[in-house]
DNA sequence: CCTTTATTGGTACGGTCGTCCCAATAAGTG
DNA sequence: CACTTATTGGGACGACCGTACCAATAAAGG
């Protein structure tokens, strides 16, 4: 069975998927094992089992609730900008902390790496495309929505060529000996916007 | 023992990196195995331990001779280039076969999609490191002389800017529901140089 | 209360993995 | 030739993996 019917279920089916989202940021898609994903939850391993059909199906519901909650942060962040920072800078870093991640702004490479594995290892996993195609769109709208705020009307297609710049300055920066994929970004975003 | 000493020994050692680098082609890193790579050069299992100290050392020879074919490859197209041919699109598409891969042309998505999931998941396997720069210098090198041969002179600054673009058209590509990376890819490359 | 259904948690199966061991054999060398 | 070193190839070990089974227990519904 894929669904809980039971109060207690639902609470458990939850825990299961926090635990596979942790471990998705931290690890990868990999990081995600029936194991693993049990003792964090501190639950036996046959409830993965139980609760999901299928370890694809734990690990698209660790994506959509990683996800969410990314999205969910940005709109929070939208919300609560005040006037005093009302600057370019500011709008970009905003855009970069939902690129990136938040944990890029001190030089921190993981959260990076491990979005743009996502991004590059969904094709792999073909359950996961529609998703992927619905997580992306809502980024899009959310982009556009945080550069309206700021004043920059932007068209679609040049919001496109503009994460197109952020996610190849991005992998490339990825293989440098001293790799600082933000600094990268920020000098594309600030030469097209700044 | 990392090297052979005996000529018989040569050649086996060099069928075992011919064979993982067939599988990392077909099946990226994780399909390079101790069991896949002896089965795929028809030798025992113990062979692979034999000649490589560990895993990590057979996938580190298998991406150097496969990118060093692809290498090649690309420096015998540009030998190979005649007259006739002088134009800009059959420059691109030199550039495309280069950057994505040959077989990208008929709209096959594994080749580009292996590309950059070795891209992306070389920071993960740190004694990748120096030598993903060392080909990705090449690669520039090669680039600028293509650039070069069809007379266009371009500086190292705007020619890492046209493969930051490229790679990301193609990230983006990959996670649309038909997705054609070459062609996207393409229309940057025409954009900045057509 | 009792029956039916949902959940629990311990365990087992069959598979793949990296790595190691070791006797048998070939090759190289004096 | 003998002796030393290189190589061969078969097998085994312990660790993980996804998944399935199943008796015991808790919850829900009549």
């Amino acid at each position: 069975m894929t669904a809980a019917s039971t109060p207690k279920g639902e609470r458990r089916r939850q825990a299961l998927v926090e635990a596979a989202a942790q471990l998705l940021a931290e690890g990868g898609f990999e990081a995600i094992r029936h194991r693993a994903v049990a003792e964090r939850a501190a639950l036996p391993l046959a409830s993965t089992t139980y609760y999901f059909n299928s370890l694809d199906e734990l690990i698209s519901a660790a994506v959509e609730h990683a996800a969410q909650a990314e999205l969910e942060a940005g709109r929070r962040r939208l919300a609560e900008l005040t006037e005093e920072h009302h600057n370019a800078d500011s709008m970009i870093e905003l855009m970069l902390d939902l690129l990136l991640g938040t944990r890029s702004r001190d030089g921190g490479l993981d959260q990076v790496l491990l979005r743009y594995e996502r991004l590059v290892g969904s094709p792999r996993r073909p359950y996961l495309a529609p998703l992927m195609r619905e997580l992306s769109a809502r980024l899009h709208d959310l982009l556009t929505e945080i550069l309206a705020h700021f004043g920059v009307d932007i068209g679609r297609q040049h919001l496109l060529e503009l994460i197109m710049l952020v996610d190849g300055a991005v992998v490339n920066a990825l293989i440098e000996s001293d790799p600082d994929p933000r600094a990268t970004a920020r000098r594309v975003l600030h030469s097209r916007l700044g």
